[in-house]
DNA sequence: GACCTGTGC
DNA sequence: ACCTCGCACAGGTCG
């Protein structure tokens, strides 16, 4: 069943279990990543046709809820009892149906090995410097105090800033300003509309500024010490293998994953993020433009993979491409618009998208979108063959064949069918990128294991890896990391690692890029 | 709990 | 007239 808490509750005591090899939620994930994260109840429900207690039935929940050991054990025996026999039953089906599918390799040799790296990651959680987080809300309290007063200044009287009816009722009736977009309860108050009122009064660009010091306060600055664990004194996230319909890892209780670096209080809030033993350092190796790299092997286009093979700036030729200009004539702003196209291509951008994101009218995006499609034709050939695929067998997939079911492609609705082409054309990209990284994962935490090392994976964000790692093992790692993690799987062009080396997660130095062969 | 908003890749 | 780029998670407000 659920193997991971298992793995965790037996190590908890001491125990390290081995031979996982079927975990259930996971096997259901790979039949369907598309529906809801799935649970014994669900797949009781769905496959045997069977209605099975949940824990909350035996538990009770929310505040009320008891742990097992206040139950009487008859109850939770009969409770166990009845999920035994279910997963008895589902089981040997699930296993078929993977077999069917295609996925028992994938199943067997990528997710079940990756389930107990991902436990070890959790047990080993991160370290959380608390005393400077707590100095980092001092200051973030005292500038929103006065954020807050600049702007009760100018609305004759208190109003709460994180209340989009509030703020609206504040800009759109009070000050007059003009209305945009509509969300269903009223005028939409988001940091687009607000960027574009920015120049008609002063007001906004401090609504702007305590909205995203707001954010951080709330959820980086003073949620992180709070989750603290009292014993490890560590973090300790929870990565959930069956919850995103790509393929991805996802984080939560917190979500490390989306932790600030753009802004500086965001990198305030990543020199939180330290070694927990006094000498030891952050590793971070990512994956340089993982998914453009994937979607230059998938389309093998001619440009793309010329681009990868000579290691070139990718925004740059495919801005020299569409500009059609020089390659050192290349202007930071065309650069900028060429990088939106280059990962718009990724999510299937329409004309109207790109034009809201760099600021063209939608006739002009559309001749550059055009422009784009002339000179990398195969990526267009790509896109339609992926959309077709998705239409004639109602599914797309990975590298490694991970499948996600398309709704709605075949809709005679445009939005929906126009909402499901994306989604067909994401997933394959997004997914094999995501099969790389838990290849990755497995790899090395294999070659941790196996040379002793006391260096530990902590933390995977997308195409990053994080760990903590002992002085005296740096110039080891520096060899191995990278170079394992670029020839982990082999592409059309080169898989490229940048290694980053520091004492916190923000000020990192650059130590090492490796390319691997193609 | 729905909705809005915003952080990451 | 419609459309407004993929995948996540979480905090705040409001009813």
């Amino acid at each position: 069943m659920n193997q991971k808490s298992d793995y965790l509750a037996l190590r908890a005591r001491g125990l390290r279990l081995q031979g996982l090899d079927c975990d259930l939620l996971v096997a259901a994930y790979l039949l369907n990543s598309g529906i809801r994260t799935p649970s014994l109840e669900a797949l009781a429900s769905d496959i045997l046709h069977r209605a099975i207690e949940g824990k909350e039935a035996l538990l009770g929940s929310g505040k009320a809820a008891q742990s097992c050991t206040q139950v009487e054990v008859a109850r939770v025996a009969a409770f166990y009892g009845d999920r035994m026999r279910i997963i008895m039953e589902l089981a040997p089906r699930l296993l078929s149906d993977l077999e069917r599918l295609q996925n028992a390799a994938l199943f067997r040799d990528l997710e079940m090995p990756l389930l107990p790296v991902l436990a070890e990651m959790e047990l080993a959680g991160v370290s959380i410097d608390i005393p400077y987080l707590q100095q980092v809300s001092r200051d973030l309290y005292e500038q929103l105090q006065r954020l807050d007063q600049e702007i009760a200044d100018v609305a004759h009287g208190p109003i709460n800033v994180n209340s989009p009816v509030q703020l609206a009722r504040f800009l759109f009736e009070d000050l007059n300003l003009p209305g945009g977009r509509k969300t269903k309860s009223g005028y939409s108050t988001d940091a687009t509309v607000l960027e574009a009122l920015r120049d008609l009064h002063p007001v906004v660009g401090k609504i702007l500024e305590y909205r995203q010091l707001s954010k951080l306060k709330g959820t980086y600055v003073d949620a992180l010490p709070a989750l603290v664990d009292l014993q490890t004194h560590r973090v300790h996230t929870s990565f959930n293998q069956t919850v995103a319909a790509t393929g991805r890892l996802s984080s939560s209780d917190p979500n490390l994953q989306n932790i600030p670096i753009r802004t500086d209080y965001g990198q305030r809030v990543r020199r939180a993020f330290v070694p927990g033993r006094a000498g030891d350092l952050l590793l971070s190796a990512d994956y340089s433009q993982i998914e453009l790299r994937v979607m230059a092997h998938m389309t093998e286009d001619p440009l793309l993979l010329e681009s990868f093979a000579q290691g070139e700036d990718i925004h740059a030729r495919t801005a020299a491409e569409v500009f059609n200009v020089a390659r050192d004539q290349v202007t930071p702003n065309q650069r900028r618009m060429a990088k939106v196209v280059n990962f718009g291509i990724l999510y299937g951008l329409s004309d109207f998208g790109l034009a809201r994101d760099i600021g063209m009218n939608p006739e002009n995006a559309r001749v550059f979108i055009e422009t784009y499609f002339r000179k990398y034709g195969r990526v267009r050939e790509f896109l339609e063959g992926i959309k077709m695929m998705a239409r004639e067998q109602g599914y797309v997939e990975t590298l490694l064949q991970r499948r996600r079911y398309i709704q709605d492609i075949r809709s005679p609705n445009r939005q929906l069918r126009g909402a499901a082409e994306r989604v067909a054309v994401n997933m394959p990209i997004q997914g094999s990128a995501a099969d790389i990284m838990k290849l990755a994962m497995i790899e090395l935490d294999r070659y941790l294991r196996e040379h002793e090392l006391r260096t530990q994976m902590i933390l995977t964000v997308h195409d990053e890896l994080v760990f903590e790692m002992p002085v005296d093992e740096r110039d080891r790692l520096v060899e191995v990391v990278p170079d394992l993690m670029a020839s982990v799987y082999s592409l059309r062009v080169p898989l490229q690692v940048d290694l980053k080396i520091g004492q916190n997660w923000q000020d990192m130095e650059r130590v090492r890029v490796v390319a691997a062969q193609a």
